[in-house]
DNA sequence: ATAAATGCAAAGCATTTGCAACCAT
DNA sequence: ATGGTTGCAAATGCTTTGCATTTAT
């Protein structure tokens, strides 16, 4: 029996990779999109975004999420660590200090300006790990 | 002379600064507004987001931004922690340890079940860097 | 043969913006 | 009086999705 979800090898999919694997500059899914575009002129974007999805989940690649398509704010301005929930979404503040010498080390490492960084953990909160401990008590 | 750039305190203002240090929960955008909405029913959600916008620059309040307006995409599926230049948004990969001890030491903070966690340093990058000090050569 | 993947175009959705009216300074 | 700010609505821009068709297995 044939694995459910199983992956095609397509073309396209290959393409994608290849462009991929070929720069280091973690292009946006629009570059991708004009690059594989210059060999296989008809690939769609949606194409492209689903593989990059697909890819992603199955950890051959790696998204880098940027930009706010859903921000949230905190009215506490000073510089502090967040916990973001991966199952309910929730993000809570985390009292722990601020590794100032981790910027240092990485101007080191090239020629860098190091002005900030950010530090969030990812996992289940408090709640979501009980929850999940139940679910399985229940088999 | 008033300094260009001048931020004004108005009640919409205030109303979006009061709801945001009433709550521990980093709420969206959208939240703020259906909050701020039921003291003042007309408020818009362009005001929300302008706002929200003004007082972060200044530093009053602090955005996280998550989701994937702008995602990018990186063939290295390691682990493997980044360098963003906040001038010409270029993104490097950083050669240095993975940190897992941080993990350990967050769930030692409360409940949490942590998986990984994301560190990413800003600054300019050595174009960027560059760049700048020619400029204020140029004075 | 079958279900995954594709191209295309339309839809989704958080966020941004143009503009005339408004209001804090 | 000045120009920052607002409400409203339309627009933006990345990303997602429905559907008929194609294609890898």
């Amino acid at each position: 029996m044939k694995p459910k979800g199983f992956v095609r090898r397509t073309k396209q999919r290959e393409a994608i990779l290849q462009v991929l694997r070929g720069t280091k500059s973690h292009p946006t899914a629009d570059w991708v999109y004009q690059e594989v575009r210059k060999e296989m002129p008809h690939v769609s974007l949606g194409t492209i975004y689903r593989n990059l999805r697909t890819l992603s989940e199955h950890g051959e690649i790696q998204e880098l999420a940027y930009g706010s398509h859903h921000s949230r704010f905190d009215a506490n301005s000073e510089s502090h660590y967040h916990f973001i929930c991966d199952s309910c979404g929730s993000v809570e503040d985390l009292d722990m200090p601020i590794l100032h010498e981790l910027e240092a080390k990485v101007e080191k490492l090239g020629n860098y300006e190091v002005f900030n960084h950010r530090l969030e953990f990812h996992g289940n909160c408090a709640d979501c790990s009980e929850k999940e401990s139940v679910q399985s008590d229940q088999h």
